[in-house]
DNA sequence: GTATTTATTTTAAGGGTTAAAGTAAATCAA
DNA sequence: TTGATTTACTTTAACCCTTAAAATAAATAC
């Protein structure tokens, strides 16, 4: 007669077996057990539940039996089939978009070049609409349902209300896109910011594990950065949070893209990089306001082969990096700072100075024991943080919609 | 035949309910159920058990019966005699004791002069058991225990590992202060940072209640900061997170009292200050590192009475304060920065410059829509904050010992 | 083939919550 | 005064969830 369903340490335990399939590949049920805290007997029960809504399966047995006495253990794995995600990401001139599956693999990408910048924002809804479309017209066969869809974009955006507050790859402000894009393909939709995803995904490395507070700088066309705390991304009020390249190095220094003086990203980024180099240096021609990946390299090639108006340059780079860092430090105290983003091609060539800037402004004490490293670049970081965070946050929704077709 | 334990709801409840007792004092059984989201069932069962325990009393019917048909509501309150807490602050040559009851009120406040910059570390820690053991003999009758003893400490602390790893109070580091008083008054002691109690206090007030990102800046003698993330203090990796005085206005800028340079807190500081105006004013004499309450109402007193050097010494705070909240803002993007301290005496004086830095260094979806407020000082609000946060981490201790000598 | 080992499932109990029913204690209305 | 009404609290009888223990399953070791 009853109706409680307020008790939620089912539906938390259920979540987190299906996470730990995600995390770690197809685990027996005794494991899974000890990893949650949980009894086998729960386990039992649980997957019983998940096998029936058909959201795992269990693996047949390998032929080559794994050595050791005793019952074999049936591993269980999630059904890759049972979901799909549909990440999006939006940088200035191009977009990416990544269908991944209920374990999180990626199946499919594709890149596409659109002229962002001259796009309204009716313009980019159409544009959106139009390929995932058609991404799920030819990518999404053999799928259970569509759970989610993220939009990984630079720039300041609200997760919370779906709002892109502005970005440097479109020319308006304020567009409410998550509800729109909901709306069409009737299901939910996460917009994060770029930095966010790529945080993600290396927050999941074993590497920086015990890195609850995580710091991640991303140089690149921009500088953005995402702070991780105890391991989800910290967003701030409005989601402005960890802007880091607008942080300053000098009151009234150099001016920033942002329309500021002395910005971090005015003295480190790639565009202020390639401006400051422009006038001194014979570098390749093209539009010298955004460089190309080309244009950066013969730049920074310049400055690791001794040059010492390129060197010159990178340093001072470096100097505002190791002093915007160390605000960083005094103000978060993170485990690790990890410095990615294409612009770390130019790393070498800033290190010394940002190190050394970094230890003059702080003493020990402040100065903890923040590891701070740089970390290789890989273009599709960003999408797969993307499906990560997506089916993180569909989890609940898939499960209660496997439960009510399963009852059915 | 089983003993499950595991389920932490009953517990989570019960804490639940203790701590909205302590937050709106005497609750009717219903209004606990709807503040809490249980059923009034089980707040009749939870406070059943807390009645037997001696954890709460029912409050005798009001004479004039609030009006309003129906049986009239039975409040239930927190025993203040159930336990206390004592907190410490620690500043430099002061040191005030304050004695909490379990309902949170304020039993006994003292404060002692202490010349901390000589102690030793077990100087320290002698004074500490001497203090702490008179004002248990004198002020602990009829309470039915100790919970806890907080410490509330100007400088880095660690509260995980009890360390004091930094004060400006004291002479020595890395003094590992919480085991030895737990171990002498055997109960938990909570090592914290003094800007984090304040904060705690500032937070729980309603006039910021929709504020759960909030900063609040002390000044002072130096410069302290504490960050609120969903309304718990963030600590950082090792405690030293929050280290708004030594982020920086200009690299290579006046000297701090950390040894560096350009720290917000080299100009914006009660010492810096009187640095700056020593040379050029008259002012009281005495020890111009260290400043008195006097010496720097004198001091601002000329700035707020139109005196040229004196407003252009706090100017110039106001700037370097404008461009430590600037970053403030761009990392953090709280809700609410607070701006309290003995030094916001000197607030007036400052704002000016310091509200037109922000503008000038951060375009307005970075400024974001965070208020940024001075609040009034008053030197006793550490130690509320204290004894707020040692109950807090003590309730679920109290009521387990509680349990165990009601089955006795 | 039997003992041993390990994994999974079943069973029975226990803790927790709640809707509903029951009880208590007031006001309102005649 | 008395009964209807209203609101608060308590008791009861489910129901959900978890787990220890027992049972079962499926391998290896000897």
């Amino acid at each position: 007669m009853a109706l409680p369903s307020t008790d939620t340490s089912r539906h938390d335990n259920t979540l987190a077996v299906i996470r730990t399939l995600r995390d770690q590949g197809p685990v027996a049920r005794v494991d899974l057990g000890a990893l949650n805290g949980i009894s086998s007997a729960t386990v039992t029960s649980i997957s019983a539940e998940l096998l029936q809504q058909g959201l795992i399966t269990e693996r047949p047995p390998e032929i080559p039996r794994p050595s050791g006495r005793g019952r074999p253990k049936t591993l269980v794995e999630l059904n890759p089939q049972a979901a799909c995600v549909v990440c999006i990401k939006l940088s200035i001139n191009e977009i990416q978009l990544v269908v991944g599956d209920f374990s999180g693999q990626v199946r499919h990408s594709e890149h596409h070049a659109v002229p962002t910048l001259t796009l309204s924002a009716d313009d980019l809804e159409a544009l959106l609409e139009e390929k995932i479309s058609a991404i799920c017209a030819q990518q999404l066969k053999g799928f259970q349902r569509l759970a989610g869809i993220c939009l990984a974009v630079q720039g300041v955006v609200s997760s919370q209300s779906g709002t892109i507050i502005w970005s440097p790859a479109l020319s308006f402000r304020n567009a409410p896109i998550s509800a729109r894009i909901a709306e069409r393909f009737h299901c939910s939709v996460l917009l994060e910011n770029d930095a966010n995803c790529i945080a993600s995904v290396l927050a999941a490395q074993p590497a920086y594990a015990d890195c609850p507070n995580l710091v991640v700088i991303m140089l690149g066309y921009g500088i953005g950065m995402s702070v991780l705390i105890n391991g989800v991304p910290y967003l701030g009020a409005n989601g402005s949070a960890a802007e880091f390249g607008h942080s300053k190095y000098q009151p009234d220094g150099a001016l920033c893209a942002c329309g500021r003086r002395g910005c971090i990203e005015a003295y480190a980024s790639d565009y202020a990089l390639y401006r400051a180099a422009a006038d001194h240096l014979n570098l390749p021609s093209g539009d010298s306001a955004h460089p190309s990946e080309q244009q950066m390299q013969a730049l920074t090639q310049l400055a690791l082969n001794g040059d010492p108006a390129a060197q010159r340059i990178y340093a001072e780079a470096g100097r505002a990096l190791g002093i915007g860092i160390a605000n960083v430090l005094a103000l978060f105290n993170p485990d690790l700072v990890l410095i990615t983003g294409s612009g770390v091609r130019g790393f070498d060539a800033m290190q010394a100075t940002m190190h050394h800037a970094i230890d003059e402004a702080l003493v020990t004490e402040l100065r903890g024991s923040t590891r701070i490293e740089s970390c290789a670049w890989d273009r599709d970081m960003t999408c797969m943080g993307g499906i990560a965070m997506a089916l993180h946050a569909t989890d609940a929704q898939t499960l209660s919609e496997s439960q009510a077709s399963a009852v059915s």
